[in-house]
DNA sequence: GTTAGCACTCCACCTACGCGAGTGCTAACA
DNA sequence: TGTTAGCACTCGCGTAGGTGGAGTGCTAAC
C-alpha cells in the first residue's frame, strides 16, 4: 500500500494530537480537528490502513490510536521543518558570564531542563588530540614533586609524585628541559620505549624520577577518557504519566544518577566523526535499554581544536520534537560562538 | 504519665515491627510478638497511653499504630546499642585500590547505597586551612601563562591567565620567586593591599601581570568553597511505598540531582566543629524541607589536616537505624585508616 | 469513494458489599 | 487494682457488578 497525501495528513494529525494530550486519539477527533472535511468513518478506514502499515497502534480494541515508533520516525524524518525559533531566554543567558567549564555545562543542562520540561544531559568535551603542549615539574615538598601537564586545548592535569631522593633546583630545571624537549608536541601513543630509555640515560642518576614522571603523565592523559557528564531535570519525567510509574521512573532515575550508562549514548555519537548534527532515537532505537520507553534527542557541539561533547534530551516518545531540535540548534550554536569569543 | 518499663518495651516492639513491615501494627501482633505474655487487650490499653503521650499515632481510626517522630526519636536516643557489625563487604572493599579522590568518594556513595538500600550522599572534604603552599607560573603560549597554586593538604588549582605582554624566561623566574617569597604560607585573608602594592612595585613594568596573578589565585582558592557532592541510590526510595508517590519522589529526586540543597545538610554539620559523631534527623528535624518525610543520618569524616566531609544516608522514617549507624561508623573509620596509610 | 448508522467492545468509574484487622469499652476475674 | 475475655463498632481494601462513554468495524446507501 502507498502512503497517500491524505494518509500522511491524518497521521500527522494523530501525532500532533497525541503529543498534546497523551491520550489515544480517535477518528472523530481527527475528523473535527483537521481541515480535511472528512467524516469519522472515512478517517476510520484510513486509520485502519495506517495501523496495518504499522504507523499507529491501538493500546486495546476500541481505544483510539497512538503513534508507533515507526510513526514517530516518519514524523520526525519528513515533517519536521527547520523552524528558527526565538529563544529569547537562551540568548540573553548566563552563558557569557560563566567561565569555569564545569559550571557552564551544569548551567546549560539546567537551562535546557527548565526550558523544555524534559530531562537533560551534557557531556564535557573530550579532547581528541591529546598532544602534550607543555610540561612542568615543581618541588612542593622535600619528597614530593608536582607534575603539571598541559595538553592541546589548554586542558591541565596535575599529579603529585612522591620521590625518594631530594632534588635540588638545578636538577629540577634540567629535568624540565629534558622532558619538554623530548615530549612536547607528542601524543601519548607516540611516546615509545626507546625515547623513554634515551631520556633515562640523559637523566643519569635521576632516571627513576623520569620513569615516575612519565607514568604520571600517561595516567593524567588517560584519565581524561572517562568523561564527565552533567544532568538536570531528571524529575521532569514525573510530568509524563506514561513514564511516571514506579518501575520505569526508578530505572530512568537510576540511569541518570549512575551516569555510566549515559556514556554509551555519548560514545555512540562521538564515534561517528561526521555526525555533527542532531540525532533522534525513538523508543527502541536508543542504545540505552532502560530508555526504551523514551525518546532521546542528541546534539554534538564543538569547541574547536577537536574538543567535542554531546547534549542529550530525554523525554517521552510524545516529545515536542520541533521545539527540542530548535532549542538544541540554538544551544550548540551559542556554545560555538562563546568559544570563538573567548579565543 | 510516666514511661514504665513495660511501655518502653511495647513501644520498642511496635517500632521494630513497623521497621520490618512498613504496615501499621496492631495490639494482637505485639501480644504474640513479644515475650511479655500480655493479652492484646492489655496491649491496647498501653498503646492508648502511648498514643496519648505522643509516641505513636493512628493513621486512621481502627488501624494499627505507627511510630511518630517523637517515638522514633526516643528509640534512636535510648535504645540504639552500639553494635559492632561485621561488614565483610566493606572491609575488603575497593577503597584501597582507588587513588583519585573523586572516584573514591563516588565508590563509597555507591557502596553505601547498595549496602543499605537507602539513598546516599557524600561531600568532598573541604579544606579548612587554605594556606598557600606553593605557586608556579609557566608560559604556555606567547600570550598565556599558567598559574598553579598548591594549598595546604596538597590540593592543586590551575588557572590560565591571558597576558598582553610576552614574558621571557628570566622575567617569569623572577616573578615566581617574588610571588613565592611573599605569599607562601599565607591564607587568602592574610593577603592585604599593602603586600600587593609592594609586590607590584618590585615587579616594575610587569605589575599588571602580578595583579592578574593575584586575582587568579584568589579565585582559585575561593572556588573551593562550593563543595562537591556525590550521590548514589536515589532510586532506592522507590523501594519504600511511603516515599514513592509521585510528588514526594519527584521532590526527593530533584533535591538529589540539584545538589545545591544538600549542601545545607553538609554546612549544618561542618559548621559545628565539635560534632565529629553521627547525627540523626527524623522527619521534620531535617534542615531540608523536601525531606520532611524521610530520616537523614549524617556522619562527619576526617582526613587529617583539617579536611572534613560529610556522609549522609537518606531513607524512610522506618529506617534501620541500627544498621545505618553501624555502617557509617565503619566507613568513616575506614576512610580515616586509608588516609593514614597513604601519608 | 464517501458517509450515516448500528451493533459491539472495552475501559474507566462508581457503587455495594463482605472480609479482616484493629479498636474502645465493659464486665468479670484473680 | 491490674488483667483479661468478649463484643460491637469502624475503617480500609479487594472484589463483583453495573453503567456510560469513547471508539471501532461493518454494512448499506448515496
Amino acid at each position: 500500500m502507498q502512503l497517500s497525501e491524505r494518509k500522511i495528513k491524518i497521521l500527522q494529525a494523530i501525532i500532533r494530537n497525541y503529543l498534546e494530550s497523551g491520550e489515544p486519539v480517535g477518528s472523530r477527533t481527527i475528523s473535527k480537528y483537521t481541515d480535511l472535511n472528512l467524516s469519522s468513518a472515512t478517517i476510520r478506514n484510513e486509520m485502519s490502513d495506517l495501523e496495518e502499515m504499522g504507523y499507529i497502534v491501538q493500546p486495546h480494541t476500541s481505544a483510539g490510536r497512538i503513534p508507533s515508533d515507526k510513526g514517530y520516525r516518519l514524523y520526525v524524518d519528513t515533517m519536521m521543518e527547520e523552524k528558527d525559533r526565538e529563544l529569547e531566554e537562551l540568548k540573553e543567558m548566563i552563558l557569557e558570564k560563566e567561565d569555569k567549564m564545569d559550571h557552564l555545562l551544569k548551567q546549560v543542562a539546567r537551562l535546557l531542563a527548565v526550558n523544555t520540561n524534559y530531562a537533560t544531559m551534557i557531556s564535557a568535551p573530550t579532547i581528541h588530540s591529546n598532544k602534550i603542549k607543555f610540561l612542568q615539574l615543581s618541588r612542593v615538598d622535600v619528597n614530593q614533586i608536582l607534575a603539571v601537564v598541559v595538553v592541546e586545548g589548554n586542558v591541565i592535569k596535575n599529579n603529585i609524585i612522591p620521590v625518594s631522593e631530594a632534588l635540588d633546583d638545578e636538577t629540577l630545571l634540567k629535568l624540565n628541559i629534558l622532558l619538554n624537549t623530548h615530549l612536547n608536541g607528542l601524543a601519548l601513543e607516540e611516546i615509545n620505549l626507546s625515547m623513554i630509555s634515551a631520556m633515562k640515560q640523559q637523566a643519569g642518576i635521576h632516571s627513576d624520577v623520569v620513569a615516575d614522571v612519565i607514568d604520571a603523565i600517561a595516567e593524567s592523559i588517560k584519565a581524561e577518557e572517562d568523561l564527565e557528564i552533567y544532568t538536570s531535570g531528571a524529575n521532569n519525567i514525573f510530568k509524563y504519566p506514561e513514564l511516571a510509574d514506579q518501575q520505569k521512573a526508578s530505572d530512568i532515575i537510576n540511569t541518570f544518577e549512575e551516569k555510566q550508562m549515559l556514556t554509551e549514548l555519548v560514545q555512540d555519537r562521538l564515534a561517528d566523526e561526521n555526525s555533527t548534527g542532531i540525532q533522534v532515537y525513538i523508543g527502541n532505537e536508543t542504545p540505552i535499554q532502560t530508555m526504551k520507553d523514551c525518546s532521546v534527542v542528541t546534539a554534538t557541539y564543538e569547541l574547536g581544536e577537536g574538543m567535542r561533547g554531546t547534549i542529550g534530551i530525554i523525554g517521552p516518545k510524545r516529545m515536542d520534537y520541533d521545539k527540542v531540535v530548535g532549542t538544541l540548534k540554538t544551544i550548540t550554536h551559542q556554545l560555538d560562538e562563546l568559544y570563538r569569543k573567548k579565543t
